[in-house]
RNA sequence: GGUUCCUUGGCCGAGUGGCUAGGCACCGGUCUGCAAAACCGUCUACGGCGGUUCGAAUCCGCCAGGAACCUCCA
């Protein structure tokens, strides 16, 4: 283990694109063979959407990368279930409370409901679950005493039973905005005038703790009043918890740069004295007609949706590892355009890789080859090192598919050697590290008395065009088709495929 | 208005100075009873204008267009 764990880390040198600097910089974790990552899971207060899908996919290719290049890595996903408001200014409802009151259910009916959707969604797009997934709301006390810890650093103030940060105090001692790019002062100048009604001192101040208004269904005892915590808050006690005061790697969408990480940043540094993250990752997102897909500008397309096709703007249904598909063909820092155009592009790619897999198993092997798997390996590693560019490895398996075809169609040498690498290099990166499941065939018990009853038909079907009964033949191909197969002849017989 | 970033062929998307990914679509060919699939080939782009350089999609400047963030959003 040991062993191979040490040529795997001296092997691989992975670069991520670190936020804070904006240069991709040489992953060395700090306490290595262990690995932490933290990403920002989702608000569970409505159906997950295409764009949820993307850090999901995005961190789960770093956690099966990062896991097969040895290190053993924990990896936590918040499930943010309370604090999170829906307006701001730090007012408003919180998102999930709001959603609890219209449909008359328990906060934690929604968020379970929610989470169960997501899970679903999740599974399906072959996203690996996480190490640990803890809730805002399971960790009020840890949340509390951040705050007191803040407090007793005095770069936080209570006002009427609330805590805010202190922006400004916090920015003559410390940099505020660093990860962002903003200059605090600026705006500090520019906003000093409030209207005095506010409980904040400053416009830019955050709150830490909220204290609940009668109404409000969600809160916990603290020292300064019945509430609940900010936002903020909990990704940060809950990755100092998990994965220490400092800790490899934290993930989350770019729209959550500014304001969210920038205060995680704050709270860290205001609380111990640290930076907290040492690499700031973050996805870009996925738009549509080129704007943003999100829940604010209604334009999101929920990830059930694409899995059925029932929405107007869907010409068809996407199988979830489409989807997954899709999102890798695009490197994870670029934002990717949804059309059914491309999701159809994406769709036929895959099934094309798919089959070539399929294929590797006809091959036949002769003395003789010209081809160099090793090298397209290579490449794979190569490309998956520089920031996870998994667009290069996914060119790199079409040109694996293309030296199978070839090799079927008669035009080209593989030696048992290279069929078993080709076999090894689809297993490892299509599979494992890319987590593209075969979803025909996985684990489908009665698929085999199915192909059988297919087979049967086909044959009958040669047997037909042997007898040059073109009637027959053509019938059972085209009621074949119409039910959903698609039918190839081959050189020595047939093959055949289930769409969809 | 401020901050950050983007603009690649019909579409999606790689590519941070020379070796000009990949997929999908289209067209032509091979194969086939006819198809389909597969294979081969064709199409060779970098928003505009300047600059640096022997050489730029890639570096610099200006202009145009677009996006994200600056309120909640992955």
């Amino acid at each position: 283990m040991w062993l191979k764990l040490s040529f795997n880390l001296m092997e691989n040198q992975l670069f991520i694109y670190n936020t804070l600097n904006r240069k991709k910089e040489l992953f060395q974790p700090l306490h290595a063979p262990l690995a932490g990552m933290y990403v920002c899971g989702p608000t569970v207060y409505g159906d997950p959407h295409l764009g949820h899908a993307r850090p999901a996919i995005t961190f789960d290719i770093l956690f099966r990368y990062l896991k097969h290049l040895g290190y053993k890595v924990r990896y936590v996903r918040n499930i943010t279930d309370v604090g999170h408001l829906e307006n701001d200014a730090d007012e408003g409802d919180d998102k999930v409370a709001k959603k609890a009151r219209l449909e008359q259910v328990e906060p934690m009916e929604v968020v379970q409901y929610y989470l169960n959707r997501y899970h679903q969604a999740m599974d399906a797009l072959n996203v690996l679950p996480p190490s640990i997934e803890p809730h805002a709301s399971g960790h009020i006390i840890e949340q509390i005493q951040l705050v007191k810890d803040i407090l007793d650093k005095g770069y936080a103030y209570e006002s009427e039973g609330s805590v805010y940060f202190d922006v400004e105090k916090y920015n003559k001692d410390y940099q505020y905005g660093k990860l962002s790019g903003r200059n605090i002062e600026e705006l500090l100048n520019t906003t000093r005038k409030l209207d005095g009604q506010q409980e904040k001192r400053h416009s830019a101040d955050f709150a830490l703790w909220k204290k609940a208004s009668p109404e409000h269904i969600m809160r916990w005892p603290s020292p300064w009043s019945n509430g609940f915590p900010g936002w903020h808050l909990e990704c940060t006690a809950m990755s100092k918890k998990y994965l220490g005061e400092v800790f490899d790697i934290h993930g989350g969408g770019m729209d959550l740069v500014f304001p969210h990480h920038e205060c995680e940043i704050a709270q860290s540094v205001a609380s111990t004295g640290k930076d907290g993250v040492r690499y700031w990752m973050h996805n870009n997102m996925i738009t549509i007609n080129g704007q943003k897909m999100g829940k604010s500008l209604g334009n999101f397309i929920t990830l059930e949706e694409f899995f059925t096709g029932k929405h107007p703007m869907l010409t068809q249904a996407y199988s979830p590892m489409t989807i997954r598909f899709f999102i890798l063909q695009a490197q994870y820092r670029s934002t990717v355009d949804f059309s059914n155009e491309a999701l159809l592009a994406s769709e036929k790619g895959l099934s094309r890789l798919l089959e070539a897999f399929d294929n590797i198993e006809n091959l036949k092997p002769s003395g003789q080859s010209s081809v160099n798997i090793q090298d397209l390996k290579a490449k794979c590693y190569e490309a998956m090192n520089d920031d996870l560019n998994t667009p290069i490895v996914i060119s790199q398996l079409f040109e694996a598919t293309k030296i199978i075809n070839s090799t079927l169609a008669g035009q080209m040498n593989l030696s048992q050697e290279n069929i078993s690498e080709l076999k090894n290099l689809f297993d490892l990166f299509l599979f494992d590290l890319l987590g593209v499941k075969n979803e025909q065939k996985d684990g489908n018990t009665s698929f085999d008395s199915f192909s059988k009853a297919v087979n049967l038909l086909l044959e009958m079907r040669m047997q037909a065009k042997i007898n040059k009964d073109w009637a027959a033949s053509d019938k059972i191909r085209n009621e074949l088709t119409a039910a959903g197969f698609e039918i190839k002849d081959t050189k020595d017989g047939f093959e055949w495929k289930l769409n969809k």
